[in-house]
DNA sequence: ACATTTACGTCAGCCATGTTGACTTTTTTC
DNA sequence: GAAAAAAGTCAACATGGCTGACGTAAATGT
């Protein structure tokens, strides 16, 4: 960061300084506003650390979400995209093109519904993917044993991290969110794969 | 969320499923990735709280954050909006032009040097502004109240969330995020106000 | 006094990524 | 055989980044 140093020049002479946002109608408003920031500045960090990278490939961060969520659910179909990244078919479609184009995603027909396109990363697109992951994964393990401290039990610190990350998640989608990182994590597991989104009764080809 | 669910259609039947992506060289990778998304999904839904209340105005996330960093440090220059936000006067100038052409800042020059513009917010931008910290303070308080338990001590909870934010921003940016948190609470006291930046030696005009 | 630098603003154009709306094709479902 | 679903595509547009080039006023340095 240059410089996030507010100058104090005439904050002494000129200002009709609007006093500080005080409890109004009760709210307690003022003392969460630093979690706020420093919200806004982690993630600024969080997102940009791959940004190197993506430039070598003339990438942004739209095709480092994507490469990400088929990373972690191989085989997963482009409505599912759409449902978690929550952008239209068609900004997706374009990043998508580019992504298959470049040799970094496969799609393929799906055999029990031909209609579908289903996702997979190349070798190329996985070690992409990975590269991202360990990026972000250093980022967050330094983050984490810091607030362990040296005598550190980093598994409750994750614990505490993750815990307040759900809690800030929309109620009714936490569910939902933590079942697709659930599922995510036993994707070797084909056994354990249908939990959600009744298995689309695979009638008529199947 | 509408669905966040990935289809297990032909989980088991399609896929050459790549080998879930597991410690190569050492890197402990994968049990992180959990958090990445975490964050993802929060982030997402918190920057999207004010969405609603923006687009009443014709406004967008760019205004939002302009008008938060001017809430908090009424005064500012335009310089110091630019370091924090760490984007380029061009894009920051459309920005700044239609919040003081709708009435919600104030743009007067400095008077010790009269270059400055220090911004200021109007009452209409003042209420704005604490409009949307009410909102995403209510997410977060809502967030901090869960993690903390019935029986629970919030204020821990809020020092864990701080402290995983904090070491979550690059470590040569800490030292200057947490004093332009410290000062913009202290801001009402003008004492305070010269910390960093060596204090622009008033020299010509003063 | 004059040259330089700083703070700010602005024009013009480009890029990335989001949006709507309309329409097609293929395939599955009813 | 009709309807619905999955995917793709074209066109047009908005937002919010970016670069580069200039202009102007005021402060600074010599």
């Amino acid at each position: 960061m240059a410089d996030v140093n507010v100058s104090p020049a005439q904050r002494a002479a000129d200002p009709p300084a609007p006093p500080q946002a005080r409890s109004i109608e009760g709210a307690p408003a003022a003392p969460l506003v630093d979690i706020i920031e420093l919200l806004f500045f982690a993630y600024r960090n969080f997102v940009s650390d791959p940004d190197e990278i993506l430039a070598r490939y003339g990438f942004g961060r739209a095709h480092h979400r994507v490469l990400h969520f088929v990373h972690r659910h191989p085989g997963m179909r482009v409505t599912d995209l759409l449902d978690i990244l929550r952008i239209t078919k068609q900004s997706l479609g374009r990043v998508l093109r580019e992504l298959v184009d470049q040799g970094f995603i496969d799609s393929r027909a799906g055999s029990s519904d031909r209609r579908q396109r289903l996702l997979y990363l190349t070798p190329k697109g996985e070690a992409l993917a990975r590269d991202f992951i360990a990026l972000q994964s250093a980022r967050i393990e330094r983050a984490l044993a810091e607030c362990a401290g040296p005598d550190g039990r980093m598994a409750d610190a994750k614990a505490n991290a993750r815990r307040f990350l759900v809690s800030m998640i929309d109620a009714e989608d936490r569910g939902p969110i933590e079942k697709l990182i659930a599922r995510a994590e036993s994707a070797a597991d084909p056994a354990r794969a249908a939990l959600l989104r009744p298995p689309a009764r695979p009638r008529g080809a199947g």
